[in-house]
DNA sequence: GAGAGGATACTCGGATAGATGCTGTCCGAGTAACTGGGG
DNA sequence: CCCCAGTTACTCGGACAGCATCTATCCGAGTATCCTCTC
């Protein structure tokens, strides 16, 4: 449930990826927004491994999104990203006589829905173009052929 | 935004707390559960500083609640024991061109506010009326005068 | 001109180390109620 | 009977260690394309 820069190095990829939807991109442009470029690999991997990117290995290899833009959400990101782990009630491991039966997991698992939810709506289509008109980097990028 | 033990710690402790709510309620009862007594202490402490417990120190010290079991919600808690440090977008302080102009940090922020309007629906008081009804520990707690 | 083999340019993925924050421990300080003795 | 000082029973809060996870680095392995050489 944790936010960590995972989610913010996968989507800032994704965005630069979804500007040059008509080519394969390269790790090493994505590193060069700042991010390390070994960790943003293992990154990239569970975009890949998730069914959101595609890559390809060898000369002209890298990476192109899976699928059209407006059908990659936020939600998919994170799952894919930060993996479903999450929290349950561990009282029973302790002396603890209510034995899971607080209703904690529950209620936090509703809470955890809600949340997704409300990542669901939120698509890689919407921030490419949010992007671009607070006149970001992207619209000053020229495609390096 | 993780949700620690610190929530678990804090919401069961509340709930012993809750079920003898006409007389003060010693650390030592709590950590009786299985939770290391130090550890606790502190968690405590952060439910005092937020308003939710009333603690007294010296002879027949120790906690009662603040106010009424159905005015305390799950997000107070939540909010007391976990804090409000949260996800921002730190891109302005790599090379990103997006400087923050990805819309990450409102996306997360507005699933963490669905996160908690659902956490609040959840009242103290509902919490103890299940764990009653499921047969838990505190049925058959005896109150030690 | 065609096929084979080597060079090149990429990603894959495991091993490892550092940083950070959660978890748990220790201990002295502070405070309020109780107790007992002296006036 | 009353007051005062000492004892006792608590919480407060800082310092610190252990540990898990996130972050980052390193490097060899695997693979697809391209280039060159040979026939």
């Amino acid at each position: 449930m944790r936010i960590s820069k995972k989610t913010e190095y996968a989507v800032h990829s994704l965005l630069y990826i979804t500007f040059f939807k008509d080519r394969t991109v390269l790790l090493d442009e994505l590193a060069a927004q700042g991010i390390s470029r070994e960790y943003l690999a293992k990154v990239m991997r569970l975009l890949t491994k998730s069914g959101i990117l595609k890559s390809s290995v060898g000369v002209n290899g890298g990476y192109v999104l899976a699928r059209p833009a407006d059908q990659i959400t936020l939600e998919d990101i994170f799952n894919a990203v930060e993996g479903d782990a999450y929290y349950r009630c561990e009282s029973k491991s302790r002396r603890c006589g209510l034995a899971g039966k607080c209703g904690l997991t529950e209620a936090f698992g509703a809470a955890r829905k809600m949340f997704l939810s409300e990542l669901r709506k939120c698509k890689m289509s919407d921030m490419m173009e949010k992007s671009v008109s607070d006149g970001s980097w992207l619209k000053n990028l020229n495609p390096v052929v």
